[in-house]
RNA sequence: GGGCGGAUAGCUCAGGGGUAGAGCGUCGCCCUUACAAGGCGAGGGUCACAGGUUCGAAGCCUGUUCCGCCCA
């Protein structure tokens, strides 16, 4: 591959065939491995969170896979010693469930047919099977991966950084075993913690009553319930103590209705609410976390009457072996026939379901292993508060405080077979042994014979060891000396309980120092609804479908470009489609430097010694300034605004300016310009390149390696991997200013063209420059070459020493900040279009003009508002009146045509009838334009008005065509276009969509404005309206440019 | 019940005290020798609602209404 010296490209960008090339090239090469014996340079290191090994990846993780590779490319680029350590989670009960399933389906068989020992080999048969699939999707989204040291939970060295943690947790006392209420799952037939319960809030139910008769036949005692079927293990009715309805039945009993058993009636004021149902509560400790706590404290019986499987147990008498929704309906039909029933009512109760089962999930009494959590927690919250780990966006650390605070001990042992099977072994005698290594013999009373507990250990145990078990732990290895802690931890916000705090408790714990200094969590991933993506709703994706079809950078990019903090990302092809159009777009960037860069021995830029011209110091400027905001946005991890600065640096600036600007001195004849141009380029095309490459890594390796064979650059690397990102440098903003004008001038003659309706190809053969400064003046000069070619002029003359452009009839005129042009249209404008848009000009004008002078009116925004402010304002207030003025003379000129002065006469008639309806299109205006300091409030609501007839007249005077405009045109070639335009174009739009292609020309229009504002001695004055027309795109300008400054920061 | 987030152009979303933004879509014009996956231009918003703070609020505060998510 190095030795690819292609220098042309083809006319589309493939990315299948171009993204096929490169990654067997970096893995060859070495890469992306971390060097764990490098300490020269600074580390950064990131654990890729290991998706579940029997999945295939979705889009959030390629959100993962995406993210994160954007971080290791750029650092990794930027020097530093990187490590992205991949891997895989056996995950415990989704695994064990799949095999399960495709058991069943095919071999008709269960996992207890084929015993332990045979399904865990058939487990690992599937693994195997399809565990390489991730690595090959992660490939495909070019994510630059350490894949030698790929890892799995259960991985030898895993499942021993696993016993050495538990064996040390039991030894520490922070690991035991113990019979209590847990959520038990009877569909996957395991233990849950409280963390995989999917709470439903609000699931419509019945509160059904019945009675239970006192023992000594006194009467009865009505209680309310949701799950009659408990009822059978019902140990005690409670009452609150200060309930005056029942309080002369606490200590009575009440007779089993069903069972042969006495009941008493307690008083607890914790568990009763007077107010709810019949202030009489049944109690069953075995099955109901709250009478469980309430069983403890009257020392009341446990009765378990529902099994593992959800049926009833023999203790249910009547109803043993029925399921346990069944045996409701029972209990109900029962107690009715003994006249106990009391009525029912809708009511609505949360549910505890199984996250990966959906089944509701039922209490039940069990031995289970827990870590005992608060020792853990307690540190991890520190880490925090002292801002060891910092997390972004800000305030997960509020969600990650609130719940370490109030943490439970964690159930960690699951009755499955697919896991770390726990290192607790049993004696005859019923002695536990905790040991790293398969006893021999009991620790306590030294028999043999000893059996392994069978359960396993929650999947999210070893997850949470991940930072370090994958370093080697428990060993001291060199990897963890120079990787941990590591540097970001990035993932999903829906795991901060599941897995960063636990690797965070973990890490401390066992390393003494946090697992790693700042978590991102990114956004969730959700379909174009807003849905999230899942399994059962069917909308997930496969991102290698994407990839396929748009392309693995387009997909990279638009993720990024989405992933603004605090919202989550919809996904739509739109966006995808737009990416993939700006991939070509470089692609085309590149073909059209390869094209013109013959010759051409790049070497670097040095402005000093090469023909630089205003254009070529403007774009070297500002990609100094995409640079600076790119680097500044992926420092504060904000990555979408770090993809829109370099995509619209790539797309506005680079390609919409300066290539073209660029065409004048490469297609030119004189030598030093045209080997500026090439210098500029190149390093400009270089620069985006570099920049692009973590979010697009297979184009820019591409295109990387055709431009560096094309201008034989031999201080390039042979990988843009290996090359150095671009740094931080101050700007040269007098660069940026200086080249203001041009673009202004341009654009200004651009927006006259559309609006007149003037072809690009007709050119322009009167057109005048003028209100120049003396800096603007010698910048027009010089450039004019360029904006000739731009603006499609011939020979427009350029007027002296501020000169302001003659006012003539027949003619067009834009006004902008440091500049004016007139446009002569001899015979051919058309006055009503041009009058019109001079008028909507105008009011627009009288709009900004009224706020601005209203607000400078205004003692108490004088005396207030901090003086930069003020200033700007005035010299806005400055600039406005100024251009008004220039525009109402032209406006003069153009009344005096015939044309133009019958419309406006009918016009001024209705004014003078009514000066301040709608119907009047200038005097109110009028009335405003020469004392913004005197504006009147009420005047504003006037000028309201004004724009919108303004903009009405505007509307029905281009309408009006002139028909001299016609003239003016070429011929039109009607079959041609007929012939192929509709399908070619109707399909072509389909797939045009533009992404975020924010503030195209957004340098260029800050130039003119600080150059009025320089003019007017007035520093900050000016956002500045570059443009003359349309005051609309006056003030997006405006604030685009904003939005640049914002950006930098 | 507690907490967090959201409501900004037709759509999808940025922005976050000092002139309302992008992409897509829409409407004109154009095959201008890098790119029609393109170029040039235009139109489009009472920033959910109501109060308040402030010289100034889309932004800050309080409340309301909807929509998400998390926790109990």
């Amino acid at each position: 591959m190095e030795n690819d010296n292609r220098t042309e490209l083809a006319k589309g960008y493939e990315h299948r065939e171009v993204e096929a090339r490169w990654y067997p090239f970096w893995l060859e090469r070495g890469y992306f491995h971390g060097d764990e014996n490098d300490r020269t340079r600074p580390p950064f290191s990131i654990v890729l969170p290991p998706p579940n090994v029997t999945g295939s990846l979705h889009l959030g993780h390629a959100l993962t896979a995406t993210l994160q590779d954007v971080l290791i490319r750029w650092k990794r680029m930027s020097g530093f010693n990187t490590l992205w350590l991949p891997g895989t989670d056996h995950a415990g009960i989704a695994t064990q469930m799949i095999v399960e399933k495709e058991l069943k389906k095919t071999e008709k068989v269960s996992r207890h047919d084929l015993g332990r020992e045979e399904f865990l080999r058939r487990v690992w048969a599937w693994k195997e099977r399809f565990g390489s699939r991730i690595g090959e999707q992660h490939k495909a989204l070019g994510a630059s991966l350490d894949w030698e040291r790929e890892r799995f939970t259960m991985d030898e060295r895993s499942s021993r950084a696993v016993r050495e943690v538990f064996v040390r947790l039991h030894e520490e006392g922070l690991v035991y075993r113990e019979k209590k209420l847990i959520n038990w799952c009877p569909d996957c037939r395991t233990a849950l913690s409280d963390l995989e319960v999917e709470h439903e809030e609000a699931h419509p139910g019945e509160l059904w009553s019945f009675a239970y008769p006192l023992a000594d036949g006194s009467g009865e005692i009505v209680v309310a319930t949701t799950r009659p079927e408990t009822m059978l293990g019902d140990t005690a009715v409670a009452v609150h103590p200060e309930d005056e309805r029942y309080r002369g039945l606490v200590g009575k009993k009440v007779r089993h209705p069903l069972l042969d058993r006495e009941i008493p009636i307690v008083a607890d004021a914790i568990l009763v609410d007077p107010k709810f149902g019949t202030g009489a509560v049944k109690v069953t400790p075995a099955h109901d976390f709250n009478d469980f706590e309430v069983g403890k404290r009257h020392g009341l019986e446990q009765l378990t009457v529902i099994g593992l499987d959800g049926r009833m147990t023999e203790a249910a008498g009547p109803l043993a072996g029925r399921d346990r929704f069944d045996a409701r309906e029972e209990v109900k039909r029962l107690l009715a026939e003994k006249g106990l029933d009391r009525g029912t009512k809708p009511h609505v109760l949360p549910l505890g379901r199984c996250q990966r089962s959906q089944t509701v999930l039922e209490p039940l009494l069990s031995d289970q292993w827990y870590v005992k959590i608060e020792p853990l927690a307690r540190p991890a919250i520190e880490a925090v508060e002292q801002g060891r780990t910092r997390f972004i966006p800000e305030q997960w650390t509020n969600t990650y405080m609130a719940w370490m605070r109030n943490i439970h001990d964690w159930c960690i042992s699951r009755q499955l077979w697919w896991g770390h099977q726990i290192p607790a072994w049993y004696c005859p005698d019923g002695h536990v042994t905790v040991a790293r290594e398969t006893p021999s013999a009991c620790a306590t009373c030294g028999k043999g014979a000893l059996r392994q507990d069978e359960d396993v250990l929650d999947t999210w145990f070893s997850s949470a060891l991940w930072p370090f078990s994958t370093m080697g732990w428990p060993d001291r290895t060199k990897t963890l000396e120079t990787f941990y802690p590591t540097s970001v931890m990035e993932t999903g916000h829906d795991i901060i309980f599941f897995w960063v705090a636990r690797m965070m408790m973990m890490g401390i714990h066992f390393m003494g120092e946090v697992p790693f200094r700042t978590v991102y969590l990114h956004p969730m991933v959700r379909d174009e609804k807003g849905q999230k993506m899942s399994k059962t709703k069917g909308n997930v994706i496969d991102p290698l479908v994407i990839t396929e079809q748009y392309g693995a950078d387009a997909l990279r990019f638009t993720l990024a470009a989405l992933t603004a903090q605090g919202r989550d990302i919809k996904l739509a092809k739109d966006r995808i489609e737009g990416y993939r159009a700006f991939a070509n777009k470089l692609w085309n960037a590149t073909r059209f430097a390869l094209m013109n860069l013959e010759g051409h021995v790049h070497r670097d830029v040095d402005p000093t010694k090469l023909a630089m011209t205003p254009a070529d110091r403007w774009i070297l400027a500002r990609t100094q300034r995409a640079v600076n905001d790119t680097l500044a946005a992926l420092e504060g991890f904000r990555f979408n605004e770090a993809a829109s600065t370099v995509y619209q640096f790539v797309w506005g600036e680079l390609c919409d300016w300066y290539i073209e600007l660029a065409k004048e001195a490469l297609y030119g004849d004189d030598a030093g310009k045209k080997a500026a141009a090439q210098a500029t380029l190149t390093h400009t095309l270089k620069t985006a390149l570099l920049l692009l490459h973590p979010f697009m890594p297979f184009i820019t390796e591409e295109l990387w390696h055709v431009l560096r064979a094309r201008v034989g650059a031999d201080g390039w690397p042979d990988s843009i991997l290996a090359a150095r990102y671009p740094r931080a440098a101050e700007v040269d903003e007098a660069a940026e200013r200086g080249f203001g004008p041009v673009i202004g001038v341009v654009d200004a003659i651009r927006n006259i063209r559309g609006e007149m309706n003037i072809p690009f190809k007709v050119v322009l053969e009167d057109v005048e420059l003028g209100s120049l400064d003396a800096e603007a003046e010698a910048t027009v000069r010089e450039e004019l070459g360029r904006i000739h070619r731009l603006a499609n002029v011939k020979d427009a003359r350029v007027l002296s020493d501020g000169a302001v452009p003659a006012k003539r009839g027949q003619s067009a005129v834009a006004v902008g900040a440091g500049f004016e042009v007139r446009v002569g249209l001899a015979g051919a404008i058309d006055l009503a279009a041009e009058a019109a848009r001079i008028e909507k000009e105008i009011a627009k004008l009288d709009q900004d003009l009224a706020s601005v002078g209203k607000k400078l009116e205004n003692p108490s925004f004088v005396a207030k508002a901090p003086a930069e402010v003020v200033e700007k304002d005035r010299a806005r207030l400055v600039e406005l009146r100024e251009k008004k003025h220039k525009l109402e003379a032209h406006r003069a000129m153009l009344s005096g045509s015939e044309t133009l002065s019958t419309r406006r006469q009918s016009m001024e008639n209705q004014n003078e009838q009514k000066p301040t309806t709608e119907e009047s299109p200038s005097t109110p205006a009028a009335a405003v334009q020469e004392a913004a300091g005197q504006v009147q409030t009420a005047v504003a609501g006037a000028v309201e008005k004004v724009v919108a007839t303004a903009t009405e007249i505007a509307k029905a005077a281009s309408s009006a065509v002139v028909s001299g405009i016609e003239g003016l045109r070429k011929e039109k070639k009607p079959a041609r276009r007929s012939a192929r335009k509709p399908a070619k174009k109707a399909a072509a739009k389909k797939v045009a969509a533009k992404p975020a292609r924010g503030g195209k020309k957004v340098a260029a229009k800050k130039a003119p404005a600080r150059k009025a504002a320089a003019r007017g001695g007035k520093k900050a004055a000016a956002k500045r309206v570059v443009k003359a027309p349309a005051r609309k795109t006056a003030a997006k300008k405006g604030a685009r440019k904003a939005a640049a400054r914002r950006g930098r920061k």
